[in-house]
RNA sequence: GGGCGAGUGGCGGAAUUGGUAUACGCGUUUGACUUAAAAUCAAAUGACCAAAAGUCUUGUGGGUUCAAGUCCCACCUCGCCCACCA
């Protein structure tokens, strides 16, 4: 009997699918389609981790299955390659990142196929190459075009480490993503020209759209969050004894009568207008503090600090005057950068205004204790005509009242901020800008895109905020399209965003030279099916999201969303759950554990098969043996039947057969489809035990085992393709496995001749009985009663009720 | 501080949504095969009890119900995300 050995048929069947194209998808096909993809990954020297193993195994089995469904299943890869470690590595190492992404890649290749992913690798893509960013560029050309990118100067976040601009997101408490270690430097703030992409005009439409998405709840939280919309009213006060005003956002209007002063951002820029000339130099003080203090210092600080300007403002509610502070707990950034103060009715507020005696009005009927604030809502008092409103009657005349006069505005704030496209670094798509000193900026003409990354031999950014290529001369000058003048190219780079924001379609149509793809064949694809990842990435969702909107408004596209269902999945850690890492050389190298002999078939299974995929799961030794041991049953189960003798199996074990094998088709076809692959495996593997035991005295060469074991064949396909493919020949097929093979469940073999009665009296068990389907309730519960155990419960007893539930128990109610 | 989620055997985890708690796998134990070991096959495996019978058991305490891992209330613990956003 030939044994199971993964290291000789893994291979071999790698090569015959690469040979025969199997997993190359028609995308002109008239099968139904369906697209299920991971986030794509970044090329590095390190190699694939258990992490991508997990990731791409997950879309990989969805892909299998709908192909096997009978679906033109497409299931792309593609390479992130742009980006801030390509490049640093290669000014470490002297070689340009065009030349390591040369080799990495195709070292990529081989692992992912080493993997049994059924990847289309005639669609490959990856961002670096002129014939993908070429559509990069064209992307920012349209936003241009189309009033959505602008330059602008701005406080950034720059890092030191990288000379680069960072966006809000790469800054994670208060260090720079890929510099948080604890020598690193703290994130500081730098005025840079910046390109933007208005994406708070598409805010609304994003948060709307949520709630529809078939994601993962956290996800879209996470979205929702990042968005950060909250409605409320702009309100004017003017400044007493001056013709200034300043305007606050509040979400609470209703709380105006309880303001007693207002607070201005250090970098407002009425502070200088509003200060007397007496508190001129505590201001200042305090200001220059400010600025020195980071922002994450500012953040950390637990006491909240101020200072007094001298001013005053007039509420325009009641005229009372309210002195005007500073204070940095008000951000410039969001909302006017100004605020009403009431500390009844807000913590912040409330600390700020008992750090410095000011007065505390409560308008809001509540039970806290005097100085305590309460944000809740209620009845309104010392509200003069507003007395006895509820909140948001108060707030709705208040603001009707003001607005009347022209003092306030209804108005909805975003936290999300327009995206900030432009980094100052080499190794990205160069932005299609001209920079003429008469003309200003002006855009590449569409026919000379791509603008091609020129190939240097230094790549360090240029040491005053610009990218390395303001030293490539050669390239930088050049004729300005407009006035045909000396100018020069923009020498910021696209953030790599952008790139990941429209893969997922160019995978639809890769090689498209005309456009940046064909929309007929994206209205058919897309949206893209199923896609998941190990991250929340709120900023890619959101940049995706936003550019697919981008592409349905001028017209190339239909579908305004780009992933129907999206799955957060969870990741591996090791054994005592903390993170692989290569410094504490814990990590589980996916390679090695398939070289060991276990092979990827079972490496795969065990990854889904360990916890749901949402669950984090911690490495275990034992899991890969594991599914190996189930795998090698199969096959020995297998083998066994090829060599039995063909002769008759007795109808009673047919139908054991056929229930086995139909339970398990019906269970997988559902939990696979539900994302439940574990337990879709522990059904292929009751299968595989119901089958051990009937083989012991029924196993024959025969069309019922023949198509059981075709069945578990089939079933198992997904999650370890090659052991499949391999024992669907040995049964003689001379098609693969891959394709159009899923079956269908029966119910007629789901059924039995007899049924499981649980007896219960009082609710606890004392008894099963098995009974025929198709006996009566009286049948039942006759016999319930008469049963030995249950007739010595019921001795003596009362009988008060008794409880039929069809098919399944009774229960006997007695006292 | 805010939001979300989770607590089930020695371990990872099941449980058709109120109806036999612990599927499946790991581990452990025993037996078969073997000179031996590994591998494989078979059996057992929540706790208490020598065993049967029985009792107890889904973080803790209450409640609803004929019946609760599942629903309700209170509490405890853990995890994740966001965090001075007015």
């Amino acid at each position: 009997m030939k044994r199971y050995n993964p290291k000789e048929i893994e291979p071999r069947w790698q090569q015959i699918w690469d040979e025969t194209g199997v997993y190359t998808a028609d995308l002109q096909s008239s099968k139904p389609k369906y697209m299920a993809m991971s986030m794509f990954n970044y090329p590095s020297g390190a190699g694939i981790h258990i992490g991508h193993a997990m990731n791409y195994t997950i879309s990989d089995v969805k892909a299998r299955f709908k192909r096997q469904q009978g679906y033109e299943s497409y299931h792309p890869v593609g390479w992130d390659a742009f980006g801030l470690p390509a490049e640093n590595y290669a000014i470490k190492a002297g070689v340009s990142p065009q030349q390591s992404m040369a080799t990495i890649i195709p070292s990529y290749h081989k692992q992912y196929k080493a993997m049994g992913w059924s990847n289309d690798w005639e669609k490959e893509i990856a961002t670096h190459l002129p014939e993908y960013y070429k559509w990069t560029q064209w992307i920012f050309v349209q936003m241009y075009k189309h009033g959505l990118a602008y330059q602008d100067s701005r406080m950034q976040w720059w890092c030191e480490k990288d000379n680069s601009v960072l966006a809000n997101e790469q800054v994670i408490d208060g260090k720079c993503w890929r510099h948080d270690g604890p020598d690193d430097p703290l994130v500081q703030k730098k005025e840079v020209k910046q390109w933007f992409f208005k994406i708070t005009e598409y805010a609304d439409e994003l948060l709307g759209a949520i709630d529809d998405l078939d994601w993962t709840e956290t996800v879209k939280l996470a979205q929702k969050n990042w968005i950060g919309k909250s409605k409320g009213a702009e309100v004017e006060f003017v400044i007493d004894g001056t013709d200034k005003k300043v305007t606050v956002f509040t979400t609470r209007p209703d709380t105006l009568y309880g303001a007693t002063f207002l607070v201005l951002a250090p970098e407002h820029e009425l502070v200088d207008g509003v200060r007397t000339d007496e508190q001129k130099q505590a201001v200042d003080a305090y200001i220059q503090a400010a600025q020195q203090k980071s922002e994450v210092e500012r953040q950390a600080a637990k006491e909240k600090t101020g200072v007094f300007t001298g001013a005053y403002a007039i509420n325009p509610i009641n005229d009372q005057k309210l002195p005007i502070w500073i204070a940095d707990y008000v951000l410039e950034g969001y909302g006017t950068g100004a605020i009403m103060a009431v500390p009844a009715h807000d913590e912040r507020d409330n600390e700020f205004a008992k750090k410095y005696k000011l007065p505390i009005i409560r308008v809001v009927q509540n039970d806290a204790p005097d100085d305590e604030c309460s944000h809740d809502e209620g009845t309104m008092m010392n509200s003069g005509e507003y007395d006895g409103q509820t909140s948001s009657d108060a707030r709705e005349n208040i603001v009707k009242t003001l607005a009347a006069q022209g003092k306030a505005t209804e108005k909805v704030n975003y936290k999300m901020r327009d995206w900030s496209v432009s980094r100052q670094r080499y190794w990205g798509a160069p932005i299609p800008i001209i920079n003429c000193e008469k003309c200003g900026p002006v855009l590449v003409p569409d026919e000379d895109l791509p603008v091609v990354l020129p190939e240097l031999d230094d790549f360090k950014p240029n040491g005053d905020g610009r990218s390395a290529l303001a030293r490539a001369s050669d390239w930088l000058k050049v004729a300005c399209p407009e006035c045909g003048g000396e100018a020069e190219r923009e020498t910021d780079t696209l953030d790599t965003y952008i790139c990941s924001s429209w893969y997922m379609f160019r995978y639809m149509d890769p090689h498209n030279q005309k456009a940046i793809f064909d929309s007929e064949i994206v209205n058919k694809w897309a949206p893209v099916d199923f896609y998941n990842g190990g991250d929340h990435a709120t900023a890619h969702l959101l940049y995706a999201r936003f550019v697919t909107r981008f592409f349905t408004k001028i017209g190339i596209m239909e579908n305004p969303e780009p992933f129907k269902q999206m799955l957060f999945n969870g990741k591996v850690t090791a054994g005592d759950g903390t993170m692989f890492s290569k410094s504490k050389g814990n990590g589980v190298d996916p390679l090695d554990i398939i070289a060991q002999g276990y092979g990827a078939d079972a490496l795969r299974t065990y990854l889904m098969f360990a916890a749901p995929l949402d669950t984090w799961i911690r490495w275990d030794s034992q899991g890969v043996p594991g599914t190996h041991r189930f795998l090698s049953r199969l096959w020995a189960l297998v083998q066994e039947y090829l060599e039995a003798e063909e002769r008759v199996v007795s109808e009673a074990a047919q139908k054991d057969i056929l229930r086995a094998t139909h339970q398990m088709i019906r269970k997988m076809t559902e939990d696979i489809e539900e994302n439940r692959y574990n337990t879709a495996i522990a059904a292929s593997m009751t299968a595989v035990n119901e089958l051990y035991k009937l083989k012991v005295e029924h196993l024959a060469r025969t069309t019922v085992w023949q198509e059981a074991l075709e069945a578990v064949v089939v079933c198992v396909a997904p999650f370890a393709p090659h052991i499949a493919d391999e024992l669907w020949f040995q049964l003689g097929h001379h098609t693969s496995v891959q394709k159009d093979t899923w079956p269908e469940w029966n119910d007629k073999y789901l059924t039995q001749d007899t049924m499981t009665i649980v007896v219960q009296i009082n609710g606890r068990l004392r008894t099963t009985l098995e009974v025929d389907t198709a006996a009566t309730e009286d049948a039942i519960v006759m016999a319930a009663k008469s049963d030995g155990k249950v007739a010595a419960h019921l001795e003596g007893k009362e009988m008060l009720k008794t409880i039929y539930v069809q098919k399944k128990l009774v229960n006997f109610v007695v006292k």
